[in-house]
DNA sequence: TGCGATTTTAT
DNA sequence: TAAAATCGC
């Protein structure tokens, strides 16, 4: 009776659902992983994060080794193409059972359905776990039994859900044999050679030792300090989270001990509620999948006509907008594969409102450069500032970027540091320097409008409901 | 986590 | 008369 673990989106030994009860039994226990290059293009995921993705799959196959279970790397081009290989594995190995842990986008479980089916029919077992979120994907809902589309009231159930759950991350089983070679990806699919260079350290263990450092020594400060992007006042943690080499479960665990040790209590709480969005976030694309089919959660703004994309989108996509802001997180996405999470809404909500660009682009191309690209998040994120989606901001509230940078970017260094033809100038000029005064050589004029474009949008969307 | 116009309030 | 509150997009 041999079990065998598929992994996909999570990447880790410890608090890892699926491999903890593949474990469970006395049984021998493979583990497998599927590299489909084309199915992660026609998913805009980045070189920076596959080149992530891969590094972590070979560490998680080293750390399973050490407890003798042996990886097997599968190749294969697309979702559909792995049923094949998966199954002749399971043949090979003479699997008894197959363990994975759920996704939610349309195409992972479309890909996961079929795969039962065929395991179905060879009398093989499938397994799956709700393990993606804290809380059980699907078990927070409203007194009426119903899914929630606010965050305020689905973070107050999330948060009893928790006090009265208490849950304990699963440990990192024990060795179940002796410990085998690891097996070992070498090869970088070509479309994603050409990565930025790695933006955190690799392993489960960099990743804890990082979560640790984090809730020690700048959680505290987490509240005040988080929407400064010239600050370390973030985790750092979203390329280990999206991927799943540390689970949502760990987090939250960590800061309530910290919180159980005296650390600062409103950072700490507001990180905690950032756990809760990702679990929201996931709850939406489970309950609502249209979000991830290129559908807005709001059906009456998909009449909405946004303007084509054209030399403006090409210029937000590289940087110069003439809005300092906007150019600096830009150039920030396109040299690291990360991007402040303020920046990400003033961005967004930069391209949907003042360009009125469809926001679909721009979470595409979000995608495509991210390390962190996670589907519920990024498409939450940019329905969010799209005004699109669930909870959303009202689509009156447009963000103007340049008092975004007054306020939290007061003295210019972000900006200095990434658009610097600026960096000359002094902190009152820097955030908008086509207002008097002459603008620094080769740095553009604004290509829009703020107050006659944030007036158009406006009115766009109060004309929808007439 | 908006902004600007208008009305109300404090002195 | 200026600051604060309110209103509507």
């Amino acid at each position: 009776m041999t079990q065998l673990v598929w992994f996909r989106n999570d990447l880790r030994v410890a608090d890892n659902a699926a491999l903890t009860a593949a474990c469970k039994a006395d049984d021998p226990v493979h583990a497998c992983f599927v590299v489909t290059p084309e199915q992660w293009q026609e998913h805009d995921w980045s070189p920076a994060r596959v080149q992530f993705v891969i590094a972590h799959a070979n560490a998680l196959a080293e750390d399973l080794a050490k407890l003798g279970i042996p990886m097997t790397f599968l190749q294969a081009r697309r979702f559909d193409d792995s049923l094949e290989p998966l199954t002749q594995l399971c043949r090979d190995q003479n699997i008894a059972r197959v363990h994975f842990n759920e996704e939610y986008g349309v195409n992972e479980r479309r890909r996961d359905k079929a795969l039962k089916q065929k395991l179905d029919d060879l009398d093989i077992e499938t397994c799956k776990y709700r393990d993606q979120t804290v809380a059980p994907v699907g078990d927070i809902l409203t007194q009426q039994g119903e899914p929630y589309s606010v965050f305020t009231p689905f973070s107050r159930r999330w948060r009893s859900w928790v006090d009265e759950t208490q849950p304990t991350p699963f440990p990192i089983p024990k060795a179940i044999a002796d410990p085998v070679k690891p097996a070992r990806l070498d090869e970088i699919p070509d479309a994603f050679r050409d990565a930025p260079p790695a933006l955190v350290e690799t392993g489960e263990d960099a990743a804890h030792h990082q979560l640790e450092a984090f809730l020690s020594e700048r959680a505290g400060a987490y509240k005040d300090d988080r929407d400064f992007p010239a600050l370390d006042g973030t985790s750092q943690l979203s390329p280990y989270l999206a991927n799943g080499v540390l689970s949502g479960r760990q987090c939250l665990l960590a800061a309530r001990q910290a919180q159980g040790m005296g650390g600062n209590q409103d950072g700490l709480t507001t990180w905690i509620s950032e756990i809760a969005w990702r679990d929201f976030y996931v709850n939406i694309l489970y309950h609502y999948p249209r979000v991830s089919m290129h559908r807005a959660f709001k059906p009456e703004t998909e009449s909405l006509a946004w303007n084509p994309p054209g030399e403006q989108f090409e210029a937000w996509k590289e940087g110069r907008t003439g809005i300092p802001i906007v150019d600096a997180a830009m150039r920030q996405l396109n040299e690291t594969g990360w991007m402040h999470n303020r920046l990400r809404m003033v961005t967004a909500m930069f391209l949907t409102k003042n360009l009125f660009i469809d926001w679909r682009l721009g979470e595409a191309y979000f995608m495509s450069k991210l390390v962190d690209g996670y589907l519920a998040s990024n498409n939450g994120g940019w329905q969010w500032s799209a005004s699109t989606g669930t909870d959303a901001a009202p689509y009156f509230r447009v963000f103007n970027p340049v008092t975004q940078s007054e306020r939290f970017d007061p003295k210019g260094e972000f900006v200095r540091h990434w658009v610097p033809e600026l960096a000359k100038l002094d902190a009152k000029r820097i955030h908008d320097p086509s207002k008097g005064g002459v603008i620094p050589g080769g740095y553009p004029r604004p290509i829009v409008d703020l107050k006659e474009s944030r007036k158009e949008a406006i009115a766009k969307f109060q004309a929808l409901k007439d």
